[in-house]
Parts: structure tokens; sequence; C-alpha cells
DNA sequence: GGTATAATGGTCAAAAATAGTCAGACAGGA
DNA sequence: TCCTGTCTGACTATTTTTGACCATTATACC
């Protein structure tokens, strides 16, 4: 029983699997879906932002339109825009987002997405903590326990 | 006597005999057991550890889920081995080690083991920065170079 | 050309649907 | 009695869904 919002974005995600572009009317989607028209407007917040490597355009009135694009980008240009991205500090949140996106690229497979959300999550980076070495206690563990669904899961 | 614990933890149990995991939804278990649903926290705590060889994971908000995975005997020793050699704190060298060992014992590739050792790397793990945001850019940074070297690299 | 109107899409805050945490009450055994 | 394991309730956190109201644009009509 996924959420609407994770059938939507599977919709959406289905039209953009050849193409890198779609365009969609806001309204009938939300009708199709039986939904509140600014349930699309969540979807495409959540699900298709910049840091997941979508870009979404608009426009209001008549024969309006919503257009989501896939972005695609060099390997080089990627590392970059993504390094840039995190900058000198980033929250959780918008780390999964970059995370998926590499994944969604195919730079990393399944379970080495998983591991390096674990190493990023709240859980493995706990503060109060002082040195160095019990941050890293702390990342190695939540590794170790992801590294162990991974193997439970199969790729 | 025979203490509510006790059945929803045969309950979950029952469930687990086939498959090596379930999903569930807490409110509707405490429902159907007529308790607090923090009882179900309770119960997932004390008798579904990593010690006694379960892994609890969950999702909240709209059709979020509590999920328990089984995971069998011999890993539980190897998982519950690898945890306490870790401790509270542990050194970069030995942290290695550890990532070695799941890669010899092939709970992860070699991708996924040089991820992890970004992860862990002092070059990850700065410290004298001070917010948990940017320890996690940092960690995050690391992977992402990781990741990309690994995808040059090929399996 | 200027306006009114219809047709779109956007925003935001509140409600709903879940799950987690924690301190303390309770109960039975050492 | 005191300790330990159970259980509850109040409060918190997260995610999704909805609804009321706002903004923009095309077009029909004068």
């Amino acid at each position: 029983m996924a959420a609407l919002s994770d059938a939507i974005e599977r919709f959406i995600k289905d039209l953009l699997t050849d193409d890198t572009r779609v365009e969609l009317k806001r309204n009938e989607l939300a009708q199709y879906f039986g939904c509140a028209n600014s349930q699309i407007n969540y979807v495409l917040a959540t699900r298709f932002s910049v840091d997941r490597g979508y870009l979404v355009e608009s426009r209001r009135g008549g024969s309006g339109y919503v257009r989501v694009i896939r972005i695609s980008a060099s390997d080089v240009e990627l590392l970059g825009s993504l390094l840039q991205r995190i900058g000198g500090e980033i929250g959780e949140e918008n780390a999964k987002a970059i995370i998926l996106r590499l994944y969604e690229l195919h730079v990393v497979d399944v379970n080495e997405a998983r591991l390096m959300q674990a190493a990023v999550s709240a859980e493995a980076i706990s503060l109060p903590i002082s040195s160095k070495d019990m941050i890293r206690a702390s990342v190695l563990k939540s590794l170790v326990v992801q590294a162990f669904k991974n193997m439970r899961e199969g790729k």
C-alpha cells in the first residue's frame, strides 16, 4: 500500500523513462489520481527537486502546463556540481537526495546507496560526542548494520 | 503471567516463521492487542534487538510501517562481535580492519568496502568543526568522490 | 487595444496518518 | 523492601493529504 505520492512519483518517472522531459496538466493528473491539485505540487517538490536531478517548469493560465525535465550531465560536471551543492555543510534530507541522484544515474547501485545513506544518517552522526574516533565508531556501526541489511535484501 | 509482551513477541515471531521479514502497522498491532502503541516499541526494543538476531526499520507518516527482519544465527554472531569490537570509539586502522573483514566474508563487495573506508577515513571525519552538518558534508564528499573512483575502476 | 472571464498553476497552513521517546506507574520476585 | 521488567500516557517527530485562497495567462468580447 504505497502512499499516493509514491504512485504519482512512479507515474511521472515512467513517463520519463524514454524521454528526458514530460509535460503534464496539473489538474488532469490530480483528477486522474483523485486527489487535491496541490498534491501534485507536493510530489514535484519532494521527489523532483534539483538535488534529485530534475527541473520543473510551469506556466499558469489557459493551456498552462507543468514540465518535468530530467537533468543529464557529464561525469565531470556532475561531480563538480554535486560537490558544490554539498558545500561546507549539508542536512540529512539534502544529503539523501544527492545519494538518490547518484543511484538514479547508476553511479552507485542500490546497496552502495544504502551504505551511503547509513553513513550520513542522523543516527550515524550524532554529536555531543567530541572525539573523532567516537564519531567514526558511530558511523561505522551504522555502516555495518546497513551492510547486513543489504545482504539480507539481495541485489 | 504470560505477559502481553510475550504474546506480541510470539505473534511477530509466528509471522517470521516462513518469511525472513514482516511488515507491521504499529497502531493496528497495538489495537489488536488492546494496548498502548508504545508497547509495540517496547517489544521491538527488548525482543527484536540486533543481538537477538533482528533488524528493525520503520517509516512514519502516511502509509508508514515497521519492518522486522530476521537474520541467521551465524550472522547474528558475526554482527554482534563486530559491533562489540567497534565499541564506543575506534581508530582509523582498526576501522579499516573491520571493513576488510566484511569484505573477506563477502558481506560487502569491493566497491562497497571502498565506500565504507571513505566514510570513516580521517579525511572524511575531520574535527575542529563542531556542527553535525559540517561533519556530514565532509563524510558525504568523501563518499561521492569514492563512488566516482569506483565507477572509473569498474567492478 | 482594453477588459472581463475562464482556465490554469502556486502557496501555505492545517489536518490526518503514522511512528518514536521518555518518565513514571505498577507488579511480582529476590 | 528493592529491583527489574512491563505497561501506559503524554508529548514529539515525520510524512502525506487536503482545502482555502492567491497569481498568471489566454482568449473572447467589446
